[in-house]
DNA sequence: AGCATGTTGTTTAGGCCTAAACTATTTCGG
DNA sequence: CCGAAATAGTTTAGGCCTAAACAACATGCT
């Protein structure tokens, strides 16, 4: 029922709060990421990827390129491609020419792309808030500010090692 | 390069705080599992599923039942089926027969598969701790404290629309 | 006992995701 | 201008994950 029971069975560990926090904050995304991906299955036949996909494009309204797509996604570019061309089976998004740079696409939304992407962003709204509901705002924005901090730090770290 | 700029373009918000929460939360797993894939693969060879089943075992020296893992885990049966399949090829875990139930098989680590833990487990918790290294030990008790909270409405909700 | 119902694990089809190899194009140094 | 290196996007092979259908077995009711 619950990951949070996983590791240090054997090695007596010298930090088991850390661990504990990443266990508890595994479960609560995947908890309420399992949520949204079903709700958008059952109200509107589509995934996550796709829902996300469209959330960067609804805030780009010439559209994007699709390696910038994969850069704020953090996917790869083969991912994009993928989810792009079932996007565009559905009618919800278009690859256009880029002039000047024969290599690349701008992806951008439909009308119908756009239409249905607003209807779907209100209810996965609700669906955050609902989430969160037990939070006051100040618990929230100390959710918020701690979380900033370790996104900081992650980042540089993964420069780092990545160098 | 950011999960962090998604939605909210065009229709108003009432609690655009819980969806930025949500996102930067996302975010911060997102790296940080990242990271540890990427380390399980370069120095272990192995991958997150598989570690995680491995972890379930080893805090049940007697093995435990697929169905079990499959709830633990918050993934389907058929998951646990393929996972288990690589790990008894791999030679780090073993099916056996359950007395009184022909359709249940109790799986645990072989010894090689309880060693090969042990080391990534520590490999593991130093990734971790690392990952929060930021913030000190009040902050992730209240971080652990916060996302307490969230935990249980979210469980306590999804049982009732399941219902 | 006998049958309906539920449970365990497997299979299948399909979407997501990656790393790596590949194609086509652009850019840049000389 | 020309060749080398970089960049944009696609393809491929393979692992993860799900929902749904299925086979084998267990349980419970009458």
């Amino acid at each position: 029922m619950d990951l949070e029971a996983r590791l240090h069975g054997a090695a007596p560990s010298e930090h088991p709060e850390a661990l504990r926090l990443w266990l508890r904050m595994l479960t609560c995304t995947q908890l309420i990421e399992k949520q949204v991906r079903s709700q958008l299955r059952a109200q509107f036949d589509t995934t996550l990827p796709r829902f996300d996909l469209m959330a960067q494009l609804e805030r780009a309204p010439d559209g994007m390129k699709m390696k910038d797509l994969s850069r704020r996604m953090m996917v790869t570019s083969g991912n994009i491609t993928g989810i792009t061309d079932q996007l565009v089976a559905e009618g919800l998004v278009e690859r256009m020419d880029v002039e000047g740079d024969r290599r690349a696409y701008l992806v951008r939304l439909t009308p119908q792309g756009r239409q249905q992407f607003n209807t779907m962003a209100r209810q996965h709204e609700q669906w955050i808030v609902e989430a969160f509901a037990t939070l006051g705002d100040r618990d929230i924005s100390t959710l918020y500010r701690l979380l900033g901090k370790v996104k900081e730090h992650t980042q540089n770290n993964s420069l780092e090692t990545a160098e």
